[in-house]
DNA sequence: AAATCCCGCCAAATG
DNA sequence: CATTTGGCGGGATTT
């Protein structure tokens, strides 16, 4: 049913992309829907001298309007029929965020568990007429966010945003654990640095004050917060190829929550979640793929209001940042360690990583059959114990409407926790369970549980090695400069969205300050997140709203 | 020119 | 082996 296109866009499905593979994830598409102005898809081509990719056919059906087109129009015309070329499709009608739109309205935001909340991909991809592909990213994100989990082969179990609260809470600690906010302090100061460097030793050198080898441990791990996943035996959630969009999202969420202005820039976002080696690879690439993710996941939680996109603005120019707009407190996190799961995964997992794992050679291991089928087995059993204890579904944590947890975006002086300079003071200080840390020795994937308080269930985070940092504490200090030098840049206040624009301080422009000097100053600012003072208030900021 | 980011090839992961 | 997932990066679009 539904003719697909809604609104008004016409979303013509100008001949479908499908490329010379006849058999590749072609599945669902020809959408046979499109009531008038069909044309399945060419299906030939391939020797056809007209290397007419999609985007060419779009560029065309554009120029259409215009006087001058003739052959390759008139091919088109054999093949397809225009859509009211007024209003042309354009990449934004495309695009990831508006897509993602689309797909949440299908769902309420606080779904009743009791009902037939399943999702399949291939009725979503058709009936919002997109390839497969785009439903993933989607889903990816969502997942991180334990907004949906697989819940079999082409299915998913949506959760909307009832879990959201804890996600956040969780995402939160585990990223102030891993002290991410000086991290990112480190790399502001890092590009800070080599901004005004007017001169010379450009190549790829690393900084003096390189960690290095770090071993593998470090306790800057990665890791997937998994959820209680109804018991079935879907369990997913492992594989090293965990590794990125599932994994990244939740990195970059974690990154605005331990930020104290909830600011985030796409450069020092992406350096962070490069994590790994970053030393001699080829950084230029790599980076720019990571910010092609970012952007991805970005357009995603921006549709689910959970960031905006802004602008810092720095001495040498604006750079593009997303600012947290979404909930601001959170339940408190609880959980246990797993000590002895924890270990003998640990262990196998090391030999499995030491076994093969030199930088360069990233031999992927991942395939190798026995170990992974043994871990994963392990996981999986885990995992189906896991469920069973306290309460399944039901009781949801109650707490506050997943609805109400939008708040102003206005945050508070709410000095954000204490700042613990090693993880194990803060994981001390905790309460209960609590995340636990994981301290060297551990690399690759450790699956860690974390008994949700009342009825939740609970929760498990994978962890797996990540970059540098190898010891946390003896690192000389990070310094702030970066951060006092950004300008965040308010721009035309209002919001799209009616919401108000959350801080937007005057900003004294920090242009006064010698640039050098401050450079050379690096020095101040000991901790992070809430050193006293220091870069407490960091009013020269000026916030971009981005207008859309 | 820089910022965005769509598109879809094709390799893992799965069944 | 067929499919399902989903890295990844070229290059088109927007800003």
């Amino acid at each position: 049913s539904n003719p697909g296109i809604n609104e008004q866009s016409p979303q013509v499905p100008v001949n479908t992309p499908k490329k010379v593979s006849g058999q590749r994830a072609v599945s669902a598409e020809n959408r046979p829907t499109m009531g008038p102005l069909t044309t399945p898809k060419k299906g030939r081509e391939v020797g056809s001298v007209d290397p007419w990719t999609p985007t060419s056919n779009l560029k065309m059906l554009i120029s259409a309007a215009s006087p001058d087109i003739r052959n390759r129009e008139k091919e088109l015309q054999e093949h397809f029929s225009y859509p009211p070329l007024s209003k042309m499709i354009s990449r934004k009608e495309k695009s990831l965020g508006l897509l993602c739109h689309k797909f949440l309205a299908r769902y309420p935001d606080c779904p009743n568990p009791a009902l037939n909340n399943d999702i399949c991909l291939d009725d979503v991809a058709t009936e919002l007429n997109v390839e497969r592909r785009r439903i993933y990213d989607i889903m990816n994100v969502l997942e991180s966010l334990h907004m949906v989990s697989r819940s079999a082969k082409n299915r998913y179990t949506w959760h909307g945003r009832t879990k959201l609260a804890q996600t956040l809470a969780i995402l939160k600690q585990v990223g102030e654990e891993h002290r991410y906010g000086q991290q990112m302090q480190q790399i502001r100061q890092r590009l800070l640095d080599k901004e005004f460097d007017f001169d010379e030793e450009e190549k790829e050198n690393k900084e003096m004050v390189v960690d290095l080898e770090s071993g593998e441990q470090g306790q800057r791990e990665l890791f997937f917060v998994e959820l209680p996943g109804v018991e079935f035996k879907a369990a997913s959630v492992n594989s090293r190829k965990d590794k990125s969009l599932r994994v990244m999202s939740q990195k970059f969420v974690m990154l605005f929550l331990v930020s104290n202005p909830r600011v985030v820039s796409l450069d020092v976002a992406a350096k962070i979640l490069i994590g790994e080696d970053q030393g001699a690879d080829q950084d230029k690439n790599k980076f720019k793929t990571k910010v092609r993710r970012l952007y991805d996941i970005a357009n995603v939680l921006r549709s689910l209001k959970l960031i905006e996109k802004v602008h810092v603005t720095e001495e040498r120019g604006r750079k593009p940042a997303f600012e947290w707009v979404g909930p601001e407190e959170f339940p408190q996190v609880k959980g246990i360690t797993r000590k002895s799961v924890l270990e003998s995964r640990g262990s196998v997992d090391n030999c499995a990583k030491n076994l093969f794992s030199s930088p360069g050679a990233k031999r992927s291991f991942t395939r190798h059959p026995s170990l992974i089928k043994l871990a994963k087995s392990i996981q999986d059993d885990r995992r189906k114990i896991n469920s069973a204890p306290s309460s399944p579904p039901t009781s949801s944590i109650s707490k506050e409407p997943p609805q109400a947890l939008f708040l102003t975006p206005t945050h508070e002086p709410r000095a954000n926790t204490t700042v613990h300079l090693t993880p194990h003071t803060s994981l001390a200080a905790l309460p209960a369970g609590s995340v636990a840390y994981i301290p060297a020795q551990c690399s690759s994937l450790i699956p860690v549980l974390l008994p949700q308080q009342r009825g939740g269930g609970p929760y498990a985070v994978y962890l797996q090695p990540s970059s540098p940092r190898p010891n946390p504490l003896a690192r000389p200090q990070p310094t702030s400069l970066a951060v006092r030098s950004m300008t965040f840049e308010d721009k035309t206040g209002q919001s799209p969205t009616g919401q108000f624009a959350p801080k937007s301080q005057p900003a004294s422009r920090a242009s006064d300050v010698s640039p050098l000097a401050l450079k050379r100053l690096r020095s101040d600012s000991a901790s992070e997140s809430s050193p006293s003072k220091a870069k407490r208030a960091d009013p020269n900021f000026k916030v971009n709203k981005h207008p859309e």
